[in-house]
DNA sequence: AGTGCAGTCCAAAACGTTTTGGGCCTCTGC
DNA sequence: GCAGAGGCCCAAAACGTTTTGGACTGCACT
């Protein structure tokens, strides 16, 4: 049963590949009854139009590409993306690709092994656009993508001023937010736990943090600084140091989630109480996050949605439709839960 | 900057774009000066051969497709698929899928919108293959590329005899060993919380349960079993409800981890202290049960592995090459974490 | 001098569409 | 009776490869 082409519906009717392609697509010029017999005949004979084929005429490859991130492997030589943001991410992704009759071409790397994927995609024609996540202070992705000029939107961005359309959450006032929230509920000694130094969030939430700190009236003291990798065991290992140094401070802020449930681990093998003893939070927004006990303060980003948008603008862009926005800088929303308000 | 082509090259070395294509493809016949020349100037031009054409020629898309299954919408539209066991599910075919350089196209969809997804693919042959999960007890998906022959591995099977090639874990002695874990641990009354009645692993793995009730000696009460729906809501509120009946059963087996983190969850609020007042455990052994307060008790199923391995056998049916096992039946690892074991 | 044979190279076909640029009717209005 | 205008249809080109089936050299061997 080989795949049934345009030419075999044209024979059977009788009519030029032409009119079959042009009835199928709905143009003006093919007459109603033709059409008619068109359309039930390709139903019959099952054909749907080579999505190769088309791509090849239309030099459309009606696809966009997404390379997760992630930051280490795991022994065994496997990798996971084990933070749930980006699942999510995905699901934006794919649902608003779908509704625009783009595939998704995804690809899971690390930043090391990242770029011949990138190249493949690009020189190949692979994808007509890029979604790039997880921006570095200074990212050769931009740089390469402008080069062979293939559309991309950016989730963050690097750091400067940049021309590029982009999608950032504004982690900055974001966490000075959250220092603020802790200052009022009494907290001085409040610890950072950051992640990877060349990524442009970084930067933007610790010097948010120190934002918060000085707004606060309380003194930095980068003792109290560590730096985790954005997964659960760093985490876990950096909140471990720095619940065991004297004197212990009393608030833990991760980068994002899965920093901050790794933290809540080591102080409940600690035996800490969390909410009570130590209070802790993040930055995601993550679904488990919420079913964490304590369920996790955190700042919300709405990845599902960021994604959604992303695709949006990365369609406007491909079709050289003009974008309203172009740069998009979000609120995060901060939510208090009892990771940082004590027991229920 | 458009694309150079393959012509491009041909004619500035005055060369047919015959040689050039076969030298870059190391045939023989093309003498070594001749393929050093092509080579250095494709590179300089920057030339690398279109994607589209050569799976047009070839009637190759190098490519293949996973729709990742999420069982609910979330309020607001947004789908998330929360199960980690699919970033590490999906982490092993993209691994597998570069390393055989072919294309990996993800697709997020609920049961009811899944099959346009699938015919989309299918019949644009946009994919050369399918990964498919969640194997249902009766799956139009098995039949409907059975039909349009299109090579596929699942991940688990249909009930009945099936002759397409499969991966699958043992789900089924994986839930009698764990009843057998708690019965040893003075368990009598142990509650399921199931999932999706259509799926296959949904019967194996109640059945497991029912074999392992058996064999422990225990009557099979169907008070004891309550439907979830794999994720960690359905997991909630499903023990929820169990552990608010009398007699209140002491152990609950979750479907998945997922719901097991739920039914951990709903235990935690009404005030029963897991492991001590009341052992839980799952299945898939994600990352977040080992990690969860208690860690969780699980039956570990090597997602990312069963993927690379579904890989490796999708890639030898599509290039017609022999298989050695078609059909795999793994068995899961019991791993009794402090969930089951009380408290450290 | 003819035959055979590597060693190199190439023209043309094919893959299945979409799009361009008409062509042929029939009907309308003079 | 004829120009003009729609209405409907189509042949052919193009998209950029890979593959097929030679063609053209020299060179060695009868």
């Amino acid at each position: 049963m080989s795949p049934v082409t345009i030419r075999d519906v044209a024979t059977r009717l009788n009519l030029s590949i032409t009119t079959v392609s042009r009835a199928l697509d709905g143009y003006p010029d093919v007459a109603a009854a033709t059409r008619a017999r068109v359309e039930t005949a390709a139903r019959e004979m099952g054909y749907a139009p080579s999505h190769m084929a088309r791509q090849m005429r239309r030099q459309r490859a009606d696809a966009i590409g997404f390379v997760i991130p992630v930051t280490r492997k795991l022994e065994g030589g496997s990798r996971a993306f084990a933070d749930p943001y980006f699942s999510e991410f995905i699901a934006g992704l794919g649902d608003e690709a779908t509704r625009h009759k783009l595939d998704l071409l995804v690809s899971v790397a690390t930043e090391e092994d990242e770029q011949p994927i990138y190249e493949r995609w690009a020189r190949g024609r692979r994808v007509d656009g890029f979604v790039l996540n997880r921006m570095r202070a200074h990212d050769w992705r931009a740089r390469f993508l402008l080069r062979n000029d293939l559309p991309f939107v950016a989730n963050g961005r690097e750091v400067g001023a940049v021309t590029y359309p982009f999608i950032e959450v504004d982690s900055r006032s974001g966490f000075s937010q959250m220092v603020a929230h802790l200052a009022d509920l009494g907290h001085r000694r409040i610890a950072y736990i950051g992640g990877l130094p060349n990524l442009r969030s970084q930067a933007d939430r610790l010097s948010g943090y120190r934002a918060g700190l000085k707004k606060a009236g309380i003194a930095f003291d980068k003792r109290l600084v560590a730096a985790g990798d954005l997964t659960r065991q760093g985490g876990y290992l950096a909140a471990l140091e720095l619940l065991q140094r004297a004197p212990r401070p009393t608030a833990l802020i991760g980068m994002n989630d899965m920093t901050a449930l790794g933290a809540i681990r080591a102080a409940n093998e600690l035996g800490l109480q969390v909410g009570r003893d130590v209070a802790i939070a993040g930055f995601d927004g993550i679904d488990d996050g919420a079913h964490a006990s304590p369920p996790l303060t955190t700042l919300i980003q709405p990845a599902y949605s960021i994604a959604r948008q992303s695709v949006q603008m990365l369609v406007a862009l491909i079709n050289g439709n003009p974008i309203a926005e172009r740069q998009i800088v979000l609120q995060p929303e901060l939510v208090a839960r009892a990771s940082t308000l004590g027991p229920a």
